[in-house]
DNA sequence: GTGGTCTAGACCACG
DNA sequence: GTGGTCTAGACCACT
């Protein structure tokens, strides 16, 4: 279900903060799930216990996953739609930045906006 | 004419290229024309020489400008529309990326291409 | 009458405590009132009986209830309004810690007292 | 001007944190100021360099400081006022416990705002 | 068992 | 020089 990819530039807390969502967007974790401990992941992907931690520590800053005492991790039960200011101007930011990149490339408007709708769809069950 | 943000934590040598394609886009800058020799961006810009050299090198492989030695930089005179596969494919996969974050924050695919169109048509004609 | 909040960062028998001291400030609990014993407040609430021992221990230590072998637990009879100097001392180092929080949030002096007063009142009597 | 207390059950991380605050809010340190690197501050402290990092990384999350790439770390120019929701309200619910304590304690709403405006005043500068 | 914190190293990109 | 990331261990409190 988890699985890092070494060639990515992306660090690895950052890859499993981003499977994680994307398992959430997909559905295949729903509200309440429990997910492998740090150490179990840990294990599975062969990382060490702090560099899924540290995933785990954003992702519960984001309200994707909640931490229980002693019991576990899970998928948050009321996943948040109020993103903050921050993380909205930093996600505007990257997304100008990709499509200036796309633009360069000979993309139209459309084209990008059919990307767009394609990923979404993939993602939306 | 360019500007960097020091605390942004986008790198500066790559604010550097992106706002070199920024101006391009928007056609403030065209084919042939001249742009600053890496000594005089830098001390406009207040950063080293390294660092604009090493923007100057990624728009060079990008095919953004062209050296000519002993004349000077200038905008690439046939700006390369067909990207490599690879550069495509990383674009998409960023652009994967922020269309999974932005869901996350609760966005719909129509939220995110008016986004998309927003910040196309500020780029310009 | 006690309710527990899984997801809360506060440990489960901090919460007890907590709670606990919220009734009797409340009057809701009274001097010689009888509390539920360990393991009947531990299935009310769903957590394990050592966690509820380990509030009542704290709470024993701090004078707030007493156990009489043989008959349960009560309110003590005389609660100790005198702290030692380690607690008080305690106390105001979590207070100054919160007060420069809300101080770096941009709230005035004023505005703390506001707050203050108001979760006091809603403390009642 | 830093100095972790071993007694204390905080983090230390979350010490450096609050201590950094400390030196903002009482003027210590004004905006812009540099402070010491991750590096020469864990040799200062006895502590190592990845808890400074952690300590400074979440500063700079609440917009106390600012990182510049390769260059060094500064107090933020602008300390940020709105703080958001999700740290606010954590303030608050630390306050509403620490008031219902000193309650206990005997103290009524009045002594509690002087406690309030003493530490405020102290630390005001 | 769980997550949280910390140590004592290391390598990397950036400037 | 700087901060960012990661490893491979360890100890702790909580349940």
């Amino acid at each position: 279900m988890f699985s890092i990819n070494a060639k990515d530039s992306k660090a690895i807390y950052e890859q499993i903060i981003e499977q994680m969502k994307y398992h959430v967007a997909k559905g295949n974790l729903k509200e309440g799930d429990a997910i492998p401990s740090v150490r179990k992941l840990a294990l599975e992907m062969n990382v060490t216990p702090g560099t899924v931690a540290k995933a785990y520590q954003e992702l519960e800053r984001q309200h994707v996953i909640e931490t229980i005492r002693g019991k576990g991790t899970f998928i948050a039960s009321k996943i948040e739609f109020k993103p903050n200011e921050d993380r909205l101007m930093e996600a505007k930011g990257k997304l100008q930045s990709i499509v200036l990149e796309l633009k360069m490339m000979g993309y139209s408007d459309k084209d990008i906006c059919g990307m767009v709708n394609n990923i979404y769809k993939e993602l939306g069950q």
